[in-house]
DNA sequence: GCCGTTTTCGGCCCGACTGTTTTCAGTCG
């Protein structure tokens, strides 16, 4: 993974913002977004190839960039740091308030940071203000409430990225991490990162340029704040403890003292350093031997969430979940034809080198206006997908699309059209706010379409900026199964979408899923893992996941 | 600030929704 594009793009992206904030030309903004977006999903790393290859950027960010990598900042994003405080950029993370009401908000009335707007806005100080009416106050108290729920967690794409970075900054013998990382939750308070290493690593670690506050240094933990504010712990343990300490610390809390207290009848003890009899270790060095000399099965990180797992392990009887080599192929990916910033050929190129035996390119369809499709741009794809085709006799390439689900529930496209695509996943963009029995009606009629296969993004939540639509999922799984629908497990990090708890539902329902990655860009490719551990931790099995199917069930399937 | 079989200037994704307004600004996807 290459880190320093991401942290170029962030630099840039608050730039963008600080920019918008202080009055700068839209079409500037756009084109550091536009900028930031392409350089973080830039397949080659930025510090060792030359930044102005990447698209959209020129001689201006060119230099900004190559001033980043440099010193960590450039000069224009230094001066607009220093000229808008912290907390009004945050103001603009409150969903409806964008750059010109933050920046009205504190120029007008001192106000500087979501927690003070929330204090304003209960003291009655927004009473009269021209354009803050009372729903829109209410608006602003849910959406700070939203943030402050979410603050302080991250999604799992930012943690594993961090984790990965750390693990690839520190000289060891022996890294990895536990906690709720290795567990794959979908977001992540702190870091948790085991050891095997001499003493010095710890001194090592704090001098890390990614360490923005040291909050603990001791010799077997050091905890640190990263620039990026999440809490990272480093614990170094013994060797010969070391499946022990990976089992103790990835938890959860509740797994543990279900496994602790099987220990504790056959008279052992259970802790960070191994499984004890009286001084006789009984296991310590993997965690496999420590399952098994408790006479369990080994439970798969995702699933240890005290669910039920350690009973079923004990009886042998956890399902053989879905990995992420059973996946045969990607069904919702898009390209340069509409928002995607790979072109056709690189992303098939892309994944082709992943080993998939089919691909389905989806680009999105015309009712979501901004992104000016028709149905000729989508019939030329077609044609140059078959194209391509020929270059990869290993590889089946699909011509899919992804629908807009109208506020009524149908698509955008007839059915004869429809006809002509290998995939269609049909997806809500808009109108998130409907009623529970109006989206329930929605999504049941998205089902009923015969041309719809798929339901991509099913609750469109975004972690950290919007929450779930409200539907009756209960209904809406129970048509899909009755009618071949399958659900998406959406695995780009921030949608992590199904949630795992409608995961199970939906199946409990029989209903079957697509773990998609949702690229925009190649290296969005990867991200299937993130949707992998939702599907483990729902319990899910190849039988449940239909991209894992080979190519003729696959299409079977998809026929309805 | 980027880009160019509309090419070195003048465009740049565009329409809809929301809450407020009494004709529209701001935000979003």
């Amino acid at each position: 993974m290459a880190r320093a594009n991401d942290e170029a793009a962030a630099a840039l992206t608050e730039y963008a913002d600080l920019f918008a904030l202080t009055g700068g030309d839209a079409f500037r903004v756009r084109s550091y977004q536009k900028a930031a977006k392409a350089i973080a999903g830039f397949p080659e790393d930025i510090a060792h190839a030359d930044v102005r290859r990447v698209p959209g950027v020129g001689e201006a960010i060119a230099k900004k960039v190559e001033e980043f990598l440099s010193r960590g900042s450039f000069r224009q994003l230094d001066d607009l740091r220093a000229r808008v405080p912290d907390g009004v950029l945050r103001l603009t993370r409150v969903p409806t308030l964008g750059p010109k009401t933050a920046m009205f908000l504190y120029q007008e009335l001192g106000i500087d940071s979501p927690a003070a707007l929330a204090a304003a806005i209960s003291a009655g100080r927004l009473a009269g203000v021209k354009g803050f009416g009372p729903k829109t106050e209410a608006n602003l108290l849910k959406g700070i409430e939203q943030m402050e729920q979410s603050a302080r967690r991250v999604h799992i794409g930012v943690a594993m990225a961090l984790a990965e970075r750390i693990m690839g900054s520190l000289p060891v013998e022996r890294i990895a991490y536990a906690g709720s990382l290795r567990r794959m939750r979908d977001t992540i308070g702190d870091v948790d990162l085991l050891t095997v290493a001499p003493p010095s690593v710890m001194e090592e670690f704090r001098r890390q340029p990614y360490v923005a506050e040291v909050i603990a240094a001791g010799d077997k933990k050091t905890s640190v704040r990263t620039t990026g504010g999440v809490q990272v712990d480093l614990r170094r343990v013994p060797a010969e403890s070391w499946g022990a300490a990976l089992q103790y610390f990835t938890g959860s809390k509740e797994h543990n003292v279900r496994i602790r207290e099987i220990a504790v009848k056959k008279g052992w003890k259970l802790s960070e350093y191994g499984l004890f009899e009286g001084e006789r270790v009984i296991a310590a060095e993997s965690e496999e031997d420590i399952y098994h000399a408790l006479g369990m099965q080994w439970v798969p990180p995702p699933l240890r969430e005290g669910g039920g797992e350690v009973s079923a392990a004990l009886k042998g009887e956890l399902p053989e979940l879905v990995t992420l080599e059973d996946l045969q192929g990607d069904l919702h990916t898009h390209t340069t034809l509409t928002d995607g910033i790979a072109s056709l050929e690189d992303m098939v190129a892309a994944a082709s080198a992943r080993g998939y035996a089919y691909y389905a390119v989806t680009d999105h369809a015309p009712d979501l206006v901004m992104q000016r499709m028709t149905l000729e741009k989508a019939l030329a794809q077609r044609a140059r997908l078959s194209r391509l085709q020929l270059d990869y006799p290993n590889m089946r390439l699909l011509h899919g699309t992804e629908l807009n689900i109208g506020p009524d529930g149908s698509v955008d496209w007839p059915l004869d059209v429809l006809d002509g695509f290998d995939v269609r996943v049909a997806s809500v963009h808009s109108h998130f706010t409907q009623s529970r029995e109006e989206m329930t009606r929605r999504f049941i009629a998205a089902c009923e379409n015969p041309g719809v296969q798929i339901i991509g993004h099913p609750t469109t939540r975004k972690i950290g900026k919007r929450g779930p639509v409200d539907a009756d999922w209960e209904a809406v799984f129970r048509v899909a199964a009755r009618t071949g629908t399958a659900m998406e497990i959406d695995s780009y990090p921030d949608r992590s979408d199904l949630p795992d708890d409608l995961v199970r539902l939906a199946r409990h329902h029989g209903v079957k899923f697509s773990i998609d990655s949702d690229s925009h860009a190649i290296p969005h490719l990867a991200h299937q893992r993130f949707g992998v551990g939702i599907a483990q931790r729902a319990g899910l099995t190849t039988h449940d996941v239909i991209n894992t199917w080979p190519l003729d069930r696959l299409l079977e399937f998809l026929k309805r």
